[in-house]
DNA sequence: TATGAATGAGCATTCATTCAT
DNA sequence: GATGAATGAATGCTCATTCAT
């Protein structure tokens, strides 16, 4: 017997066999026998550690979130310019999603069966990273770093742009280097794509 | 009985329907009995005219897909400049997530429960799609209208920024002019946000 | 086909397989699916006419007390001597018992499985019926055709004997005369053992 | 951790919590682990001092009969009147009842889970105590000291008399005086209820 | 054609029981 | 002996689908 798993211990694997089997599946299709199997443990034991189903989509979920928040290099809190932040978030961003394809999955793309609960928990969370982005734009216009826009659209914006990643990275193998593809992206951003 | 529909003429009455239920719901959590309590007809029924749920589902996304894209303006064909063209774009496709929240919220959201084979329908018209913007942008770029850029990668941003509006047009009560909106980003993509 | 049923004319069929069913293996020894078989159905049926298996209990319960209660003759309402009344009472308590063994096993054993609200509506209508001849007791005593006793506990004391008959007609298959017994059994409350 | 209980000591102690956990919910509503907590052991420990579930039931049930059976003044073996004999009786149960209300609930209403072969041995065991008291009852008839009845249904009587005492006795919370109650009822059996 | 009563495969969840420590 | 983490058989319930009317 290794001793790696400590009494309690099977919580962080039952996650990840969930992370796995939920980003294959999705929620609705995923079965929790097979969350069991993935994680080389009995069907019961999984309710040891999760009171339901859901319970346990909540915990990936969680889990899955903080560890993309904790890989994403902020925008805020530095005194570089604005394009640097942006290039480091961006960068962060598709170094993490080459290298966690299913976790980000359900990040970006199962949030539409978590409970209201959840979801309040989900978007106040969403919410707090979009704010304090457009805070920051909101600053850099005001330094005179960016253009008059509404900050609030550009947040909105960028958001999108950084999504928009996940689909060609993940589901058509795109191999590309992550500073490359953050460089282009900012500069098109920044100075726009009109010649 | 009203003798408005004539016989048959209860499968745009069942898709409408579905529509309003599988937006609202999501997929999974929609039951056949719903969408037939809201088409007003019987359960039996649906089956009559869908020889399944994902079949039924299926139509809904190919009827909504159809509608957008007849709402859309497109790029291609056109003799004006790309920016025209793109605002003209954005500006279509914000007043159709306007006037259609609910399908729209099926076009973008539900992707992940298709079946393969409708998965494979659904992706390769994005791809004709997307293909027709790449070109467009080929172009545009040869002509000296658009800088130097992976034609592709301007395309999936493109992609993503558009995505993003469905958000705030939908969830919050964003009540923004769409010519307004499709100028602000067009501006923005075209010129940059830098100063 | 037999016309037998009509739509919807599968409650009581699936209520006398529950009876069967429930008198046979108790509560949380039956399984729905035997009760669906005993009905001769499917067990998805069930639950088209029972929200669930305590409502289904709920049902039997209900049906069985009420039939028990058409069945027995009331004490009160008639001029007839005290004792006279009871014979009746006994004599239609003794011919139900003997008529209808299971549903009478679950009207007078499987009380304690019932929810708290069940259990509300069995108790009260218990109590009413207690009421009911505790008042007829007290009237008698009134009027000098009983001795002077607690009435309640006359009350209870007779139906501590009425259910006692229970185990020995069903269990033991004693066959005796109904009408006999009832006479024994009036005539020994009413004159007592003592020699 | 006190050392009053010295080792193979837990098996009373569980029975005791089993007693208490068992009357409260009911057998099939009772959990093994429940029992242990109320022990203050270990779920595991229950099966170091009983086999399974229903083996500790039946060791409850013998425990709770045998403590029953203890407290009872029995009828036979003396040369009282038969009447005082009974008032004994009654009144060494009504004080048993009101001294154990959780265990006497077992004794008389959870018969119904019971296995073949407990059912066979508690129903053989309660046909002993039967027998006893019908054969005394014979015995008085014949001294003269009872009326020529059945003794058999004179016994089920009975039984279902005292029985009937249980519910006033722990469910409302009848106070009332032990020897006063069965001198009644005592009364009332061997006089009759007839003015 | 339209219907909805009937169906049963499928799945989440419980909990008595086991056994390695 | 004592423990409680691990287990999986057992079962209530859902809902897409069928088919007799």
């Amino acid at each position: 017997m290794n001793e790696v798993q400590k009494p309690g211990g099977k919580r962080p694997i039952i996650i990840e066999a969930a992370v796995q089997v939920f980003s294959e599946k999705g929620y609705h299709n995923a079965r929790i026998e097979e969350v069991a199997v993935a994680a080389g443990i009995g069907k019961g034991t999984v309710y040891e550690y999760f009171d339901s189903k859901l319970h346990l989509f909540q915990a990936v979920m969680e889990n899955s979130v903080e560890l993309y928040y904790d890989s994403i290099i902020p925008v805020e809190g530095t005194t570089l310019s604005f394009e640097e932040r942006l290039r480091r978030l961006i960068e962060s961003h598709v170094r993490f999603c080459q290298a966690n394809r299913e976790l980000t999955r359900i990040v970006f793309w199962d949030t539409e069966i978590m409970d209201s609960e959840l979801k309040d928990w989900f978007l106040s969370l969403r919410k707090e990273k979009e704010d304090q982005l457009t805070e920051v734009i909101r600053q850099s216009i005001h330094k005179g770093e960016l253009r008059q826009f509404d900050p609030y659209l550009m947040t909105v914006m960028l958001g999108g742009i950084i999504t928009s990643l996940w689909g060609p990275i993940t589901l058509d193998n795109w191999s590309i280097d992550a500073a490359e593809l953050a460089s282009s992206i900012t500069d098109m951003i920044m100075q726009g794509v009109s010649a």
